[in-house]
Order: structure tokens, then sequence, then C-alpha cells
DNA sequence: TTGTACGCGTTATCAA
DNA sequence: TTGATAACGCGTACAA
């Protein structure tokens, strides 16, 4: 392997001379310069970026955690964040934790140890102490609504979400609502039981724990929840479901067992993914991939100020309300 | 930030001695191990990766090629080579290159700058000389069968599996078949038309090209799918999808615009996803997560000499035949 | 406008 | 069993 002092001998000139016209550097005569391109193409020589990177302490690579790939949420959040990516001419380090914690800290670790500049966490497992103790070596970038900590993110208010959704099927004449979610703790999930508690309350509505159907994640799983459904006294007359995938499923399983939406059952879906589109299904439109975005410019921002990006929601009135 | 040389002087010891014990090598006292182990403690030591990259010429990272993430199927294989690289103690940089070239020779580019020690493509746009340009760089692994190349890859033979699918269709009386395909390109999409028409060809069937559904990659393309079917005076009496998402779109929509399935149109998903299983779709399963261990496998495989993996196929019998 | 010399943090070699 | 020192390849003060 050609390394820059071999480029410079060839050249005939220093290798300080061979670094400013690889990174493009004022003051370097036209002569030399093509002396020096001409050097590297004869050499075919290559930039060992290692070296660069240990030179100059810093990767161009930004870290991405999430429980798992196969599952739109994160998809789409990752489309975002790569799209932006290339953009910056960052790379992207690409950690799978199945929310298994030790495989969180090889990412933290990763950032102590600077291979990464940044890291961005899409969903954790891991507790506040334990990302406090990494902050000091490089930006974390949370997806979840941090305000109040000193950590920056970029997030949609679900509290917030929750209730306008809630409360549009309350005027709609619901009084049984229920909700299905995908996993069963993390900052988002709380919110949103914070805020279906409150409803409840504001409404003197009775709490049915029935009415909450925890780890649905997919469109197969729609199948589940109507089999639930199915089998009780007093079903729900309406569902919030965190994700279209799962409100399609649903839908779909609805269909097959001659359960009629919405008049039996109003569905309101999350995301308004494609598929939502596709069968009509009314949504709290999330805009993940925009959100990747932000995240991104986050992690690649200058200086160390904590920001909290909100990101506003809307509803898209289709047909299972 | 402490380095090495820190740690040594705090330990009372060299450079070298402290690099033993992070490193586990042997020749070295128990004493002096401990007072090493208890610098690093104290002096909350991190080594710097970096160094270390560029002193060994190898980071223990891995990139994957893929054009877009929000596809199950590249998902899928995406979780396969996650989990595997987790195995082994590698990190993976993610390439999305959306089908543009460009972001494609990003990956070669860092493959021969040594940022990372080898490549996996799960679908590619770059054509074969390009390829083989940056063969020298490091192992170049394909997800598509590179039998007579130079080049070692992981595989369904999709030749095979598509006149496996239609032989079986044209068993059960199916004379009218199509197919519907993610992309027009590709070694995979062309080894399924010679397929194809080797099939029609073997049992004096006619070419229509009606019969061939191109750019259907998702759920909601299945609308439109039964939308063209509906507009044809003569439509197929059977369809293979190649990939279940974009089956069970079909399903749907034609339960909804009232085609009878598989009376009307029998369908064959493939990959045998979970969605195929709760729509209780006929499918060829393709065990991607599995695909995508044995590509990570063959990324680090030691030595040079070229494997090509091929992956069995099954048919799973089920509602839509 | 150019070049010398040093620093980045580690591993590997070889002598002791 | 230990340590001094030479790579590894590059960026960049600083001097010229």
């Amino acid at each position: 392997m050609t390394n820059i002092r071999d480029v410079a001998k060839m050249a005939g000139v220093s290798v300080t001379t061979v670094s400013r016209v690889l990174n493009k550097h004022p003051y370097v005569s036209k002569e030399k310069k093509a002396v020096v391109l001409e050097a590297i193409k004869q050499s075919n020589y290559q930039q060992n970026i290692n070296a660069v990177h240990l030179s100059m302490g810093k990767t161009f690579l930004v870290g991405v955690v999430v429980p798992f790939i196969d599952h739109p949420y994160f998809a789409l959040l990752m489309k975002g964040i790569a799209n932006e990516a290339l953009e910056n001419n960052y790379k992207l380090v690409f950690f799978q934790t199945n929310y298994e914690e030790a495989r969180e800290v090889e990412a933290f670790q990763m950032l102590k140890q600077k291979q990464i500049d940044a890291l961005i966490i899409c969903s954790r497992i891991s507790c506040w102490p334990t990302i406090e103790e990494y902050k000091p070596y490089g930006p974390i970038i949370l997806c979840e609504d941090t305000r109040g900590r000193n950590m920056s993110s970029t997030f949609v208010d679900h509290y917030k979400s929750f209730i306008f959704a809630l409360e549009y099927l309350y005027h709609k004449g619901h009084r049984k609502i229920g909700y299905t979610i995908g996993r069963k703790t993390g900052t988002n999930t709380r919110f949103r039981e914070m805020a279906y508690k409150d409803f409840l309350n504001n409404h003197n509505l009775p709490y049915e724990s029935d009415y909450i159907f925890e780890h649905y994640l997919h469109f197969e799983d729609g199948e589940q929840v109507i089999e639930r459904i199915k089998q009780m006294a007093n079903p729900p007359s309406a569902l919030l479901v965190t994700g279209d995938e799962v409100a399609a499923g649903i839908v779909t399983s609805a269909h097959y067992r001659n359960i009629s939406i919405p008049d039996d059952l109003a569905i309101i879906g999350f995301n308004n993914q494609p598929i939502a589109k596709m069968m009509n299904i009314t949504t709290i439109e999330i805009p993940l991939v925009e959100i990747g975005r932000q995240l991104f410019l986050q992690a690649i921002q200058e200086g160390k100020d904590v920001t909290y990006q909100e990101i506003p929601i809307k509803l898209i009135e289709r047909k299972t309300v």
C-alpha cells in the first residue's frame, strides 16, 4: 500500500503539500498541485482513513440504536437518518439491540472510544444514569420527550397526541375506548398511559384494564386483538392503535370475523403509513422520516447546547371512525 | 483524555506492559497486572479505538449495502446480518443507496480506504467491472447467484424456485399465469424472467406481456395489481407474487373488489413472512434472516477463496392456491 | 508558497 | 517477564 510519503517522494514535494492537495487547502501552486495529482493517479494512492481519524480525533461516523429493524416505525426513522447522513457526508453505524441492555452499552462504548462522533437512540432500554454517564463523550440524541433533562431530542408529544385522539373519539360519541401499544415500558408508552388515565378521569369514565392491549407490533398481531375483543362481554367501541400496520391487521381481521368498522369498532391508527391510506384508516400522522432527519441534524450539531424539537402531528380523517 | 502512556506512568510500568494487559497477552506478572488494572480504573482510561485500527490495519467494521430499509425483504436480511455481527463482535456500517450508483461507490471507497473490513451487498445497481475493480481491497459478498464469477455469495436459486412454483400452478390446472416483481433490473429479476419464459416455452403457452407486473413492492401496491387485473379482458388465473406483503395487499384488495381467491385468482407469495401465515397465503419460504447470517459469516471468513452458498427454499401450502 | 518536525494512541519487534 | 523504540499514516504548528 502506497502512503502519503511515497506520493510525496514521487512528486518531489513534501508530505505537507500532498496533504494540502488532498484536503483542498489553499496556498499550493498550480504546478505542484498537478504533479501531486499525477503522482496520486500513478500510484493508485488511497488515504488510510483510520490515520485521518486518529489524527483528527473524529470519524464522521454516527451510531444509530434501534431495538429491531424489521418494523416500519424504526425502518422509517432509519431511512430519514440515512438520507440526512448522506447529505452531510456521514456514515452510520447500525446497532440492533433487541432491547438488551448489553447491546446498548456497546454503542455507548463506541462513543467513549471515539469510534463514533455521536449516538442516536431511537428507542432505549437503559436508564438515565447510564445515559448520563456517557454523555460527556459525545452528543447523545433521543427520540422521546426529554424536556426537563439535559439531553437533546426530537420527539412527538405523545401525551398531547393521545389526549387529542381520545377527545376526538369522545366527541364522536365513544365512551368505551381502548388502545393497543407495542411495548409495556418506555417513555412514549408512559406518556400515553398517563394521557389515557387523565382522559378517563376528566370524563368520569371507568378504567378497564382489558381495554389496554400490550405487545402488539405487527400486521399479523391485529388478528389477536380481534380475537380478544370477540371474547369480551363488554368490548370497547373504539381503539387507538399505535401503529398503522397493526391497525391494518385489525381492520383485515375484523372484516373476516364480521366486525363492522367503524360501526362496531372505530379505529385510529398512528403514523399515516401508506398502508393506512390504502385501507382508508383514520390515523394520526407522524412524520417519521422527517423526525429521522432532525435526529441526525441534532447529532452533528456544533456546540454543546441541548435542544428539544417537538414535531407536530396531524389527524388524517378517513373511514375507520 | 488519558492515554496508554498516562496509565503506564501511573502504574510505574511501560506502555508495552499496559498494552499486554489490555490485550490479555501472556508474560505479565500477577502483581504488575494488578497495578495496571488499578491504574486503568483510577484514570477511567479508555482505549482510542482509532489508534488500534491504524496500528492493526483492521476495523472490525463490515459495510452493508441496501437500496432502502423500509421493506421487509431488506429489513429481514439486515436483521440476520446484525444478529451474526453481534455474535462475532463486529459492527455494521449502514449504506442506503436508493439504487443510486454514486452511493454504492461510497461503500466501495470505504472498503478501499480500509474503514471497513468487508462489504455485503444485498442488492446492487453497479455493474461487474466496478465491483471487480474494488475486489482487491477486501471481501465483497453478494446476495445473488454469482456462480461462474469470482465473487462470494449466499443466494436463492430464483430460476429453480420460479420454475418450481410455476410447475406447481400448472399441475393445479393453471394455464394463464403471471407474476409481480419489485424492480425491472437485477440478477434475481433476470433469472425469474428466464424461468418464466422457459416455462412458457416448455408448455407451449403464449407470452402475455400484460401478465408481468413490474414495480410492485409494498402491501399498498396490491391494490393496483387488482385494479389492473379488473380491467383485463383476459386476466391471469394465477399470480406469482415476489413478496408476501404485496401478496397480502392483493388478497385484501381482491376481497373488497369481489375477486375470489383462489377461485378467480390463485396467489403464491414469496418469503413466508408472518403476514402470509396470518392471511393464509400459500408461499415459497425464503429464510431471509438465515441468509443474512450466512452473508455475514462469508464476509469475515478467513482466506481468499470464493464460496457460493445456495439456500434451499420450501413451498408452504395454505389457502390461496 | 513550501517544508520540517512533531503529535495522535496503539501494537509489534527485539533486546535485555 | 519487561521495556525501549520503531512502525502505522496522516494533519498541522511553526519556521522559512
